[in-house]
DNA sequence: GTATGCGATTTTGTATGCAAACCTGCACAT
DNA sequence: ATGTGCAGGTTTGCATACAAAATCGCATAC
């Protein structure tokens, strides 16, 4: 299955296409596998092994996993194998938290800053949403609701704080499946965008921030119930 | 001069300390010089000539530059020497408000969670400070002013959120050099230190956070003018 | 039954070789 | 003067080889 050797045709003829080098590549496909839950956290990374799989050579596995180390999905120390980002409790607390600040200075500076066009598209993936909510999709809604967060952060136009709130919640990820099991939980998310939505658009960047907290706390508080703490 | 193949001599007779790569010295050596400005940005980072300097192979020299990529202080393109990260004028922007923000949240915690030894270290980096304002040291008030800052991003207790506040703080440093040149600069900053101190000291998280804010937006103004923006 | 020590195996860390991509400088055409 | 094309050298990307460290299994001692 790993296709990572094939010569990349470069889709049109602009020139300016950088070729990706197999580290690079290698990088998305373990950090796409970490997010997304098929390398759990605690799964080891050995180099042989990997190079096995992807059909290269150990060198640029390392390098694939450096990368990764220093984004935080990949822990490593001298001499014993690289494994998946494990999190105590106190860590991942820590990292809700610092995401739930995040999302918040990206909604307040998304509700002084959004264009016409992200406002439009704001409100497209919102509506689109409540489409899924009425349909009862959580895996669907789990998507969309990534992009209806993920526009928020763009909206705040530093694209620094985009990158960090980004890198935090993928650093999250593994450790937050299974957050949309019940239905009444969509709807009530929904109800929550709805309040973010509204101040963004009415331009109050400090009622978006105070109801993306709220609405991150929910979330917060549904995954610790979920986790039985 | 680089004293990197050092078998490391073991300090105590402590069997848990892990002896380091040559890729993570080397990593730990560069980001140094970065941040302190002895590789200026746009500075190109050759494999081989590093190699050389440090008396190692090209194996390592490029793990520590991969790491040193994806934690944003040196940029790279396929078949290209990778280069000291440069900064538009707009991301450096970005980078000064996401610090900024997260100095706030910082402060704003700190106030909330700080231990008593820690607030008697920050009176006492802080009564250190004042001694050397009256001395009119630029630069022993820099380094004394990093780690005042420092704990208070210790503080917060938050370690996700410290590792990423200090992140951000080295990655504009190579942009921020002479920053207290005037002496007047010192005397402000100590003044507004005092305003943070007794808000935290105080446990006043929005007066903590509000008083970071005013503080850091001097800074940025007086960098901004010495920019000559 | 638990713990300890030792050797074989496994796995990482570093060095090196080679091919492909990139850059330089120069000749040449426009 | 500006642009184009093409050697030649340089630099990176990847593969491989070997050395050093860690792990595992097993025998032995308590």
């Amino acid at each position: 299955m790993p296709k990572l050797h094939e010569t990349a045709e470069v889709e049109g003829d602009r020139p300016a296409v950088a070729v990706k080098t197999l580290a690079a590549r290698l990088r998305e496909q373990l950090a796409d596998d970490i997010v997304r839950g098929a390398l759990a956290p605690g799964v080891s990374l050995e180099e042989a092994e990997l190079a096995r799989r992807f059909e290269v050579s150990r060198t640029p596995v390392r390098e694939a996993i450096r990368l990764l180390v220093a984004s935080g999905l990949v822990e490593a120390r001298p001499h014993r194998s690289a494994v998946v980002a494990r999190a105590t409790e106190v860590e991942l607390a820590g990292m809700f938290e610092a995401l739930r600040e995040l999302e918040c200075l990206c909604a307040g500076f998304s509700a002084e800053r959004m264009t016409a066009a992200e406002c439009t598209e704001l409100k497209r993936i919102h509506a689109a949403l409540l489409r899924v909510v009425r349909a009862g999709d959580p895996q669907r809604y789990h998507e969309l609701n990534e992009q209806f967060h993920s526009i928020i952060y763009a909206g705040c136009h530093n694209d620094y704080l985009e990158r960090l709130t980004l890198e935090t919640r993928a650093r999250i990820a593994p450790f937050s499946r299974a957050q949309f099991r019940a239905l009444g939980r969509l709807a009530r998310s929904h109800a929550e965008h709805e309040t973010i939505v509204r101040a963004i658009l009415d331009r109050k960047p400090d009622r978006a921030s105070a109801a993306m907290k709220a609405h991150i706390g929910s979330v917060h508080d549904a995954y610790a119930t979920y986790r039985g703490s």
